[in-house]
DNA sequence: GGAAAAAACTGACTTGAAGCAATTATTTTT
DNA sequence: AAAAATAATTGCTTCAAGTCAGTTTTTTCC
């Protein structure tokens, strides 16, 4: 049987570093009027984007950077996903029914942000169908990449889910199998939904079995074919 | 400080039934057209409309019954969400670059499913911006409502989880305190993230505290406060 | 309406993974 | 460069929740 064919599992690879353009849709007027009602602002490592439960007044295009999105409620904190650079941020809030933020936003190195007014960018999803059309495919993405990490986070355990967020990394957002890792174990523990503790010893255990090599903030996978497995087999 | 403006928890309610409509804004020929295009078909209780992994075909619309939206893979489950009548379902198959579904559905009750010509939904979605633009906003709230659900299934325990279930049922599906469920045990299992045995013990204990009254298959909610309770402290 | 099949339930046992507390490393600040 | 603060690590303990194996109830279907 072609492989190609085949149906991949649910939750290969969870976090997709994907940008379809949406800019160049656009007229050049509609060009302008972004650019009139925008602004791009930096951000340091660390600092927050926006917060949950605040009004939601802009769509924010990261323009340079990396971010991670979640929640947090009383010590209890998921991170749903991260975002690099050329990626459209806050579309739930385009929803009129969203009037505030479903989530935070915060940068893990050095950012910069364009803040584009969300009343603007509504009109021109209401006045350019292809335009519109291509962010209804942006979001279907993400919701795609959303169902692989729910089922990976709820059905598997710690080793497969682990193994699953380090193959994400590799392959989505550092695209190379060693990287310095910004973030913490502890945000390590919020994208898989595991404590700090266990990140680290299951950690430990993958660089004690040869699946990877890591001295601190850096990591490198060094048996991609036995991760994939983990991450199957969950 | 006022009510209103506070911000709810993030779980409260994760299913909506939630439809706005969409046919209306349709011209009468897109309407026409989308008659020309689409059949309506018959779906006994517990008969499969469409399995993950085939190629997408059609967009469905729910006109009667109650539907499970979930994925599968080696004996594990989990369900998605739950569809009432007037629901688009298969939205996220619009976008060509998943041209395969990503999720099985399954009903639970006698149903009707109208299956519209995918092409012809991409055609109108690209020609009608009103259309496309409340296509959005149903998606966005999809996606909402899929955050919260994310947050409850990993973040809190079998209490809180059970609570959120059975309040969203009452709420958004069955619209009342006291109902017939359609769904099994290990139904509960696959939208908690828990084993039919827990759900068991779980409910029993509910029972036991005089949270909710049950017999097999029906159940009524009693203390409706304190469930909100048990569900926002996990 | 009775047999067969499928759910629902129960109790005993096991274990995955979190929590805690203390220690060592790293980074930041002054 | 030292001090303070933050993050990473380790070992030990505990418990939430799954698994297994068997029983009872409910539903399905000749």
């Amino acid at each position: 049987m072609n492989r190609t064919t085949e149906t991949k599992g649910i939750t290969q690879c969870s976090i997709f570093d994907f940008n379809l353009s949406w800019y160049e849709l656009l007229t050049s007027e509609e060009k302008m009027l972004i650019d009139e009602h925008s602004v791009s602002i930096n951000f340091k490592k660390g600092e927050t984007v926006c917060k949950r439960g605040a009004f939601a007044s802009h769509i924010y295009f990261l323009e340079e950077g990396l971010v991670k999105v979640y929640l947090e409620e009383r010590n209890k904190n998921l991170i749903l996903t991260l975002f690099t650079k050329n990626n459209l941020l806050g579309l739930s809030s385009v929803f009129e029914g969203n009037n505030k933020l479903p989530y935070s936003v915060s940068t893990y190195t050095d950012s910069r942000v364009r803040m584009i007014d969300i009343h603007i960018f509504r009109q021109l999803l209401q006045q350019n169908p292809e335009f519109s059309y291509r962010i209804i495919n942006l979001l279907n993405e993400k919701t795609s990449q959303i169902y692989g990490r729910f089922f990976s986070l709820t059905q598997k355990q710690l080793h497969g889910r682990l193994a699953d967020i380090l193959l994400c990394l590799s392959n989505r957002i550092f695209k190379s199998k060693s990287f310095e890792l910004p973030l913490s174990r502890t945000d390590l523990g919020d994208l898989t939904g595991m404590s700090t503790e266990s990140v680290i010893r299951m950690m430990k255990e993958f660089k004690d079995d040869g699946l990877i090599e890591m001295h601190c903030k850096s990591i490198e996978l060094l048996d991609v074919a036995r991760l994939e497995r983990i991450s199957e087999f969950g």
